[in-house]
DNA sequence: CATAGCCTACCAAGTAGTAGGATGTCAAAT
DNA sequence: ATTTGACATCCTACTACTTGGTAGGCTATG
C-alpha cells in the first residue's frame, strides 16, 4: 500500500497545483518512480485517481476539523486554525482540492460531482456548528443565519486563496482573513 | 475583424466553462467554422490568445464598472449591480474569466500573469470607490479600512461562484451574496 | 498455482504549431 | 484604367509530441 499513497500524494499536489486537466500520469509516473502503465493497476482511469483523492482528502480534513471543533480552543481560534489551513495550501502554492475541481467541474467525469458537493457541504457544517457556538457564547454577533455566515466564510476563503495564489499577494490573502474574523466578532 | 472576435467571444466561452487547458484550437475551429491552421492566422499561439482574451475581458469589464459607478444608484445598489455581473456567469454555467485562469495561473505562460493580476486590482479598485462612497454617506458601516472590505467581496464572490457553479447550488450563491451585503449596511 | 505489482511495447486520438499554396482585397505605380 | 505587388485570410497537409489506456509477459510472495 506504500506505492498507492505515494502515488496519491504526488497526484494530490499536482492537482492543487495545476488542476485535474493540468496533469499527466506521465507526470505522476515520473514523480513516484514507476512506469505510466504501472499506474493503471493501482486506479485503473484517471477519473478512479480522482475519485480516490477527492475521498482521501476529505476524510484527513473531517479528522482535522474534528480535533479542532473537539479542542478546548475559543471559537474565533477554531476559525483561525480553519483560515491556517488555507494559508499552508497558500504557503506550497496549492490550491484547496475541492476548490481546484470546482473550477473545472464542467470537464469532469460526472461520477466526481457528487464527492465535490458533499465535500463543500461538510466544510460548512462545521463551520455553522462553530459559528453556533460562538453565537451561543455571544463571541460572534451573526445578522443572518449561522449556516449563511458558513457559506460566506468558505466562499471568501477559496475565493482568497484562489486570488492571491495567482497574484503571489499573500498580504493580501491576510488582510481578507481577518477582515472575515473582524466582521464577524465586532460589536456594532 | 468580424473573425477575430467570433473566434475570442468562442475562447472565452470556453475558458470559462472548461478552463484555459481545457479547450484546444480544434474546439475553437468546429465553433467558429474555419480550419485549426487559420486560427494561428489570427493567434500564432495560446498564449497569445490567452492575452487578448484577458485584455477584451478587462476592457468590458471596465465600461461596465463605470457605467454603474457614473449612476444615479446608490451605493448599495451599485454593489447589488456588481453581485448581477457574478449571478449572470453562474447562469450561463461560466466562472469569471479572470477566476479561471487564476486556478491554472502555475500551468500559464507567465506574460499571462501581470495582466492577470491588473485584471483582479482594477476589481478592488473599483470596489473601493463604491464603499468609500457608501460609507462617506453612512449607508455602510467598515470596520477595517474600504480596501480590505473590497479585498473581501471580491473573495467571497468569486469563491461563491466558483461553488455555486460546481454544485449547482444557485441558491447557496443568492444567501452568500445578500449576506454580503448584509453584512456591510447593518447597524450594529 | 494465484495474484499483486511491475514491466516493455504498443495504440488511437488529440495537442499546439508549421509549411506552403489558393484566393481575395486594396493601394500605389504605370 | 490597368497592372503590379503586398498583405490578409483561409485552406490542405503535415509534424512532433502528449494523452489516457491496453496487451501481455516477468517475478516475487502467499
Amino acid at each position: 500500500m506504500e506505492m498507492r499513497d505515494q502515488i496519491l500524494a504526488s497526484a494530490q499536489r499536482l492537482v492543487q497545483q495545476r488542476g485535474f486537466n493540468g496533469f499527466s500520469y506521465a507526470d505522476i509516473a515520473a514523480e513516484v518512480g514507476i512506469r505510466k502503465a504501472s499506474l493503471h493497476h493501482h486506479f485503473p482511469t484517471k477519473t478512479d485517481l480522482g475519485l480516490a483523492l477527492i475521498e482521501v482528502y476529505s476524510e484527513r480534513l473531517n479528522s482535522v476539523l474534528l480535533n479542532i471543533s473537539g479542542s478546548s480552543l475559543t471559537a474565533v481560534a477554531k476559525l483561525g486554525a480553519y483560515v491556517a489551513l488555507y494559508r499552508s495550501s497558500l504557503e506550497a502554492e496549492r490550491m484547496c482540492l475541492g476548490g481546484m475541481l470546482a473550477s473545472e467541474a464542467l470537464t469532469l467525469d460526472a461520477t466526481m460531482l457528487p464527492s465535490l458537493k458533499r465535500f463543500f457541504n461538510c466544510n460548512i457544517e462545521w463551520l455553522t456548528e462553530i459559528l453556533e457556538e460562538g453565537n451561543s457564547q455571544q463571541i460572534f454577533v451573526l445578522n443572518g443565519s449561522a449556516v449563511n455566515h458558513a457559506r460566506m466564510l468558505l466562499s471568501a476563503l477559496q475565493g482568497a486563496l484562489l486570488i492571491a495564489r495567482a497574484t503571489g499577494d499573500r498580504e493580501a490573502f491576510e488582510q481578507t482573513a481577518s477582515s472575515l474574523i473582524t466582521v464577524l466578532t465586532r460589536k456594532g
